[in-house]
RNA sequence: GGGCUCGUGGUCUAGCCGGUUAUGACGUCGCCUUGACAUGGCGGAGGUCCUGAGUUCGAAUCUCAGCGGGCCCA
């Protein structure tokens, strides 16, 4: 010890020194240990675009609390890194990257160039994360594109299978025609669009001469249109009902049906139902057993049932039945229509609903929200979002995809009588279009057709809670696990399908807890994007900051759940408190001398002053708050106990009092105070752990010089024995005397340092000797009133017991109160009765219903007073 | 249009199961180089707690309505 320590706190250097140095070993899970409880975390695999972004620097930084807390508390933690590799975005990347499409190279090849880009793209995120200081264990990373992953996706895919919970089916489905694949509700976007309500007139079949107006704004799809409805309680169209129109151009003849669910208001109040121009003709088609037309291609092309049309786009083919039905003057009128598109959220192209044969996962609303019910949710009300959600699902989960780089679907086709066959679970993995299932169809036939068709991403990463936790593997299942951590943006995608799947195959809860984040926003205070220019990258922040900042930035941003924004300011903050930190060690390793653990431990503590005792018992609260705020997630408070300790408590108060003793002659004196500082720094450093674990680890390192990482230490407890009948308020009275006496000499221009004649304190009995070493003046504690004059200038009602006593005249009578003379009050209150007249009733009112503010009247004397609570001070100039 | 959420000094934020003087940070102003720290210390100024109504002796806090922002959806 004793060693030299720079002044200044070298933040890179420092950070990257301990980057390199630690042992990632100590972080990783241990699956055999049974003594110690579980705990284990569900992290979100994030996908490898290459850039780990703010957001995701925001969760995992919620996630290293917890898993850095937990560790100290004793858990075995498994903090896992997975990464979500298959889908689209990718694809669309090699694309762009190498100007293919993935239809010009071989199945294999593309695939094998995904993988590639993935895996770069994984190199490059896991670098930033660790110069983050997060402790993964990356013993227990998973790679969802390796087959030691997917091969599960396969097998809960077949599990699922056999359960029923999958079938095949041909079902309206929302299809990408830029992508050309069907893609999940969830993956639907929508946007603002405005369109043309185009009002046509469609012939009556009974009678040539009437004809009905209707409004629609696909007429693209009259080739499609399979019916017609009105309100049954529109007076315009009731005599109609099962009736016949003619269609135009097209010429089939279409019924006219009534349903509830025709808004009279809306175009003429006629509608056109066809397939398929929105979920209500979905709706609609099904009800009322419509004809099924396909009119639109996989590709977004009008197929041989728009005759002429055939072959356009939908685009193209609308503009060209406009045309036609103007020329004729079957369309009649146009209004402008504003219009909610669904949108590929990948692509941003209009998605079409078209009937395919895909697979499907059953969806039990019922089941979800059960086990959603046994979810602790922090905060509770993202849990209201997964119910709507839940509750409002109208379709069953959409599991195929029509790419390439994702899990293939292990099954096959047989060629000869269409059975489904399902591979075997120990084939897996397989790929259905280049492996055969080894066994013959039922029907005897050896002749099979491998899926084409690709499973969604989710499909993949819905399954990680149990993949975590050892299902499938030669290790004992762990699930439930304790935790999943993410962001709201994905409740109703990534928890929704988690939960459904855990459920569906183990039936069970995936997590005993969901903590959500929320979104980063911009320093403009609007949600991060390109265009906005007001992208912060987590590598600025590290570059000039260094990751301890950061982690402040993410505990103090907001509680959790609520949207944080990145400010400068609160990294420039939470580098000054890095400085002071590194300050008060400095302060302490040049004091400390050689009084390290032992020296602690061996201490009689009977020798300790009282503003030691007050310092450890302001530590025990500090400790206290700290893990009651942990265990609620309330990073936010946690931080703010730590902070308020270390700067207001312990470095502006506690190192100032005993600053003198330290110095001083008087051997057990200093030792009392320099073995409450290194207990004091021991605890702080510890939690402080979890949040900055880099100047936590370098503190404890010179603190201790045992080589030992602080990251393998317990977080600290509450020590009742420091505590003492009293201790706080006479701490408190020692730290405000002392810091009033510096408030006056500030305000008189004393210098600081400089020594008053005499102080002398009333009212109070505390131990002086530190008040005395920090104003370097003689203090005497005396006993009896002070020898100078008061006046009560004023009496404040205490609204706190006259409001409930008195309820409806509490006002009036603090009103009375107000108008005496607070003299008269004072006296009143010392004999302990206090009448007041009231509506010409005497009433008399409890001693504590009033607070008489003193005045002191010094009559020229050569004092100053300060008045600390009971305690009087007089200063002797 | 629906659900959820938020609206507190210049900026951001705590409090919000009602009760003295509304928390802290950044900024700002004044004073101070005191033996860890001027990236510091001490002190000050600055608030219609979005608006309106209601409940109550008493509302930032509870209720209702409105306005405005955000998120998720239709």
């Amino acid at each position: 010890m004793g060693k030299d320590i720079p002044k200044e706190y070298n933040t890179n250097e420092i950070e990257q020194k301990r980057v390199e140095l630690w042992d990632p070993s100590i972080y990783y899970f241990d699956w055999d240990d049974n003594k110690r409880p579980q705990y284990i975390i569900d992290t979100p695999p994030p996908y490898p675009t290459g850039n780990f972004h703010i957001g995701n620097a925001l969760n995992w930084c919620y996630i290293d609390f917890i898993a850095r807390y937990k560790r100290m508390r004793g858990y075995n933690v498994m903090f896992p890194q997975g990464w979500d590799c298959h889908g689209l975005p990718t694809e669309v990347k090699v694309e762009e990257i190498n100007n293919i499409t993935k239809n010009q190279i071989p199945r294999a090849e593309f695939r094998k160039m995904c993988e590639e880009l993935t895996t770069e793209n994984i190199a490059k995120m896991k670098k930033t994360m660790l110069r983050l200081g997060f402790s993964n264990d990356w013993s227990n990373e998973y790679i969802t594109m390796e087959p030691e992953y997917f091969v599960k996706t396969q097998l809960s895919f077949v599990d699922m299978y056999k359960k029923g919970f999958i079938y095949h089916e041909e079902h309206p489905v929302n299809w990408c025609p830029r992508c050309e694949t069907a893609i999940a509700l969830a993956e639907v976007e929508y946007d603002f669009n405005k369109s043309d309500l185009n009002y046509i007139y469609f012939e009556l079949e009974e009678d040539k001469n009437v004809k009905l107006e209707i409004a629609t704004s696909r007429p693209e799809l009259l080739c499609a249109c399979a019916a017609v409805a009105v309100n049954p309680n529109d007076e315009r169209y009731k005599e109609y009902i099962g009736k016949h129109l003619k269609v135009p151009i097209f010429g089939q003849k279409v019924e006219i049906i009534k349903d509830e669910a025709v808004d009279a208001e809306f175009g003429s109040g006629v509608v056109m139902i066809c397939t398929f121009g929105d979920k209500q003709d979905i709706r609609w088609t099904m009800q009322h057993k419509l004809k099924v037309t396909k009119a639109i291609d996989k590709m977004g092309h009008m197929t041989s049932a728009a005759g002429k049309y055939e072959g356009m786009t939908i685009e193209d083919s609308r503009k060209a039945i406009i045309a036609d039905l103007k020329k004729e003057n079957i369309l009649f009128d146009q209004k402008e229509l504003d219009q909610n598109v669904g949108l590929c959220w990948r692509c941003k192209t209009p998605i079409e609903l078209l009937s395919e044969p895909q697979w499907f996962v059953k969806v039990d609303q019922k089941r979800i929200i059960d086990a959603a019910n046994k979810i602790d949710w922090v905060p509770p009300f993202m849990k209201v979002r997964l119910e709507s959600w839940t509750e409002t699902m109208e379709w069953d989960w959409c599991i195929s995809r029509q790419r390439i780089f994702a899990t293939p679907i292990p099954i096959w086709y047989c060629r000869d009588c269409g059975e489904i066959l399902v591979a075997d679970e120990d084939m897996l993995p397989i790929d259905p279009t280049k492996d055969s299932p080894g066994k013959k169809c039922s029907c005897g036939s050896e002749n099979f057709e491998g899926e084409t068709d690709v499973l969604d991403t989710w499909m993949d990463s819905s399954l990680t809670a149990l993949y975590v936790s050892g299902w499938k593997s030669d290790k004992k299942l762990r699930v439930p696990t304790q935790l999943r951590p993410q962001g709201h943006d994905i409740i109703r995608t990534w928890a929704f399908y988690t939960i459904l799947r855990t459920d569906a195959i183990e039936n069970q809860i995936p997590w005993e807890s969901i903590v959500i984040n929320g979104m980063v926003l911009g320093p403009d205070g609007h949600k991060m994007s390109k265009s906005k220019g007001n992208i912060i990258s987590p590598e600025e922040v590290t570059d000039e900051y260094g990751a301890d900042a950061f982690r402040q930035w993410a505990a103090l941003g907001g509680t959790v759940g609520s949207d944080v924004m990145f400010r400068w300011n609160d990294i420039t903050s939470a580098s000054r408190f890095i400085q002071k930190l590194w300050n008060i060690y400095r302060f302490s390793m040049i004091n400390l001398g050689n009084f390290g653990k032992d020296d602690a431990d061996s201490f009689d503590t009977n020798l300790l002053r009282e503003t030691d005792k007050w310092l450890l018992s302001e530590l025990n609260k500090t400790i206290y708050d700290g893990t009651q705020a942990m265990e609620a997630f309330r990073f936010d408070d946690c931080f703010k106990a730590i902070r308020s300790f270390s700067w207001d408590i312990l470095a502006d108060n506690y190192l100032e009092l005993v600053k003198s003793r330290i110095y001083g002659e008087n051997e057990d004196d200093a030792n009392a105070a320099k073995y409450t500082l290194f207990r004091a720094l021991d605890a702080l450093c510890k939690m402080l752990a979890p949040f900055t674990p880099f100047i936590a680890e370098e503190m404890y390192s010179g603190l201790y010089e045992n080589g030992e990482s602080i990251h393998t230490q317990m977080w600290p407890t509450v020590d009742e024995s420091y505590e003492s009948e009293g201790i706080k308020e006479s701490g408190e009275y020692i730290k405000d005397i002392t810091s009033e006496i510096r408030k006056y000499k500030s305000e008189n221009k004393i210098a600081l340092n400089a020594p008053l004649q005499k102080i002398e304190i009333y009212g109070v009995n505390v131990d002086a000797t530190d008040i005395s070493g920090a104003t370097n003046s003689p203090v005497s504690i005396m006993k009896g009133e002070p020898e100078i004059s008061y006046v009560a200038t004023a009496a404040n009602p205490n609204m706190n017991v006259l409001g409930p006593a008195f309820r409806k005249d509490a006002g009036k009578i603090a009103q009375i109160l107000k108008s005496t003379d607070p003299k008269e009050i004072e006296k009143m209150k010392a004999e302990n009765k206090i009448v007041v007249n009231f509506n010409s009733e005497e009433i008399t009112l409890e001693s504590d219903s009033v607070d008489i503010i003193k005045e002191t009247v010094l009559d020229g004397k050569e004092i100053d007073v300060l008045h600390i609570r009971n305690a009087t001070v007089v200063i002797y100039k």
